[in-house]
RNA sequence: GCCCCCUUCGUCUAGUGGCCUAGGACAUCUCCCUUUCACGGAGGAAACAGGGAUUCGAAUUCCCUAGGGGGUGCCA
């Protein structure tokens, strides 16, 4: 294959969703894996709709996930501009040279007629098909059109015949053009329409494969017609299957984060996200699922790609990225989890002690953010009891006096050894028995942090270090 | 309505005519490890949408039906 060219086309009306994300990740394995282009496109010709601020979220999404763009915004090339807004003078142009060489003709239908007709074809429940009115349109209405102040819109003349395209993914597709009324290219406001626009900058930009979600299958005759009328070479053509709900449905809003940058925000890691993404569709030869992109991109064929939607499986993300956060380095992780502790006191430990801190919580975590609420008993020194630790660990004639021998051990303990707690507490546990170790563990464990689960008992000492644990020991036994 | 796409465990999938008593992963269940919660380890339950046809033989090929999805815009 000679140097593949492909594109990720997001138009700028919200933020980068995850299927326009996974879409760009095929993509961009498959220009890598050919030694192809990677190229970013933004498509804001509707002008209401798009904004600045969304643009910058695609941005940034796309860099999160490290599939950054060979050509496009701010990597310039040679078939720039690389957002349509900056391409209008082409479109028109081009829309010209159709009506020259008669493929596109003026349509003065103004929408209220041509909604007439669509109202007329749903209650005969038939498909709305342009009736081609102003095709051959007399000099004298065109005069008087434009005298009425009628601007006017440009519409393709479907060719009609029986068109077949192999899709890579789904090989033979086949439509029947007659059934696909003159659509509009040009809108009466001068800007191109979706389908118009792609075709003139996928040729533009010489794009050589077009992988995108399949709720693009039924544009792509429209859009193999229009290559024809240019008299362009038409690109290789793969359909993946959409990322659905746990519903089944298109995935939206209403099911919650369909963002990339929430799931970063949540706490998410590039990495295991874009591991799982690549997941959905697609599976490893080799039948081991948890791989790094470049692992991914070795691998990979575009036509092993499903045909069917897949539901986009949050449990199976979690424990991805639950993986991710306890295989990748400690350091690295450490870092990524200050943001989530922007509200402690980070100088209460050192270095070193922080990432004893993220080494324990990183084993009970899935996503990032829940390490704030995993290491409060670390930094708020005020610990409060609920009922249930109360009922569960502070309760019997036991805890005093636990707590009182524990107290006496806190004597004995070199608070810098870990090693050294560990063995003394063992031993303790031992010297209190028969007293069974759920109710020494128990009682400490509480009044060090106030929760009934958590990390290693002696690595929480150990963490603490001898001030914290004496007084919140003492603390507590003034309470008794 | 019409057009197009899709259909294997709850979910993601392997499977391209015999290797399938259908494999793996997540989730779930049981057990082990263990001072707790996790992590980790072992095991279990769980699917070829339905019906025809082709074939010695079909999850795999063909047809029909059903279900799901997408499209049917001067949105992309």
């Amino acid at each position: 294959m000679t140097q593949p060219r492909v594109r990720i086309a997001p138009s700028p009306t919200g933020n980068l969703h995850v299927g326009t994300a996974r879409t760009a990740l095929f993509n961009y394995i498959f220009a890598k894996k050919n030694s192809g282009k990677f190229i970013l496109r933004i498509e804001d010709t509707d002008l209401e709709r798009s904004q600045n601020s969304y643009e910058q979220n695609i941005y940034d999404s796309l860099k999160a996930l490290g599939l950054s763009w060979d050509e496009g915004p701010g990597v310039d090339g040679k078939y720039g501009p690389y957002k349509q807004s900056e391409r209008f003078d082409l479109y028109s142009k081009k829309a010209e040279e159709l009506i020259n060489n008669g493929h596109a003709y003026y349509c003065y239908c103004s929408q209220e007629e041509l909604e007439q007709e669509k109202e007329i074809a749903r209650q005969q429940k038939s498909d709305f098909i342009y009736n081609r009115k102003c095709l051959e349109i007399s000099e004298e209405k065109k005069q008087q059109y434009i005298n009425e102040g009628r601007k006017p819109t440009i519409r393709f003349k479907v060719p009609h015949k029986e068109l077949t395209f192999n899709d890579l993914i789904r090989n033979e597709v086949k439509f029947d053009t007659s059934l696909t009324g003159d659509f509009v290219i040009m809108k009466s406001d001068n800007t191109p329409t979706y389908n118009f626009a792609v075709v003139i900058d996928d040729i533009g930009m010489d794009i050589t494969h077009v992988i995108r979600g399949e709720d693009h299958i039924s544009n792509t005759p429209k859009q193999i017609l229009l290559y024809e009328a240019l008299n362009c070479k038409v690109p290789e053509f793969a359909h993946v299957g959409m990322i659905l709900a746990t519903d089944k449905s298109k995935l939206s809003k209403r099911h919650g984060a369909t963002a990339v940058s929430e799931f970063v925000e949540q706490g998410y890691l590039p990495e295991a996200f874009v591991n799982f993404m690549a997941l959905l569709g697609w599976s490893p030869p080799d039948g081991e699922e948890i791989k790094s992109l470049d692992e991914i991109i070795k691998l990979f064929e575009l036509d092993k790609i499903s045909h069917a939607g897949a539901v986009f499986d949050k449990e199976k993300l979690n424990w991805i990225n639950g993986l991710y956060i306890r295989s990748l380095p400690l350091e690295d992780i450490t870092e990524r989890c200050k943001k989530y502790l922007k509200n402690y006191d980070l100088s209460k430990y050192s270095d070193e002690k922080l990432k004893t801190i993220i080494s324990e919580l990183r084993e009970r975590i899935t996503i990032l953010s829940e390490v704030t609420e995993a290491a409060a008993c670390f930094f708020n020194d005020a610990i409060t009891f609920s009922d249930e630790v109360k009922e569960n660990a502070l309760t019997g004639d036991h805890v005093k006096d636990v707590l009182k021998k524990f107290l006496e051990l806190t004597e004995q303990l070199d608070f810098n050894n870990s090693e050294d707690i560990e063995e003394k507490f063992k031993e303790f546990r031992k010297s209190m028995k028969p007293l069974k170790p759920k109710f020494i563990m128990m009682p400490v464990r509480a009044t060090l942090t106030g929760q009934l689960h958590g990390a290693d008992l002696s690595s929480i000492i150990y963490i603490l270090g001898k001030d914290n644990v004496v007084s919140r020991i003492n603390k507590y036994l003034n309470t008794l």
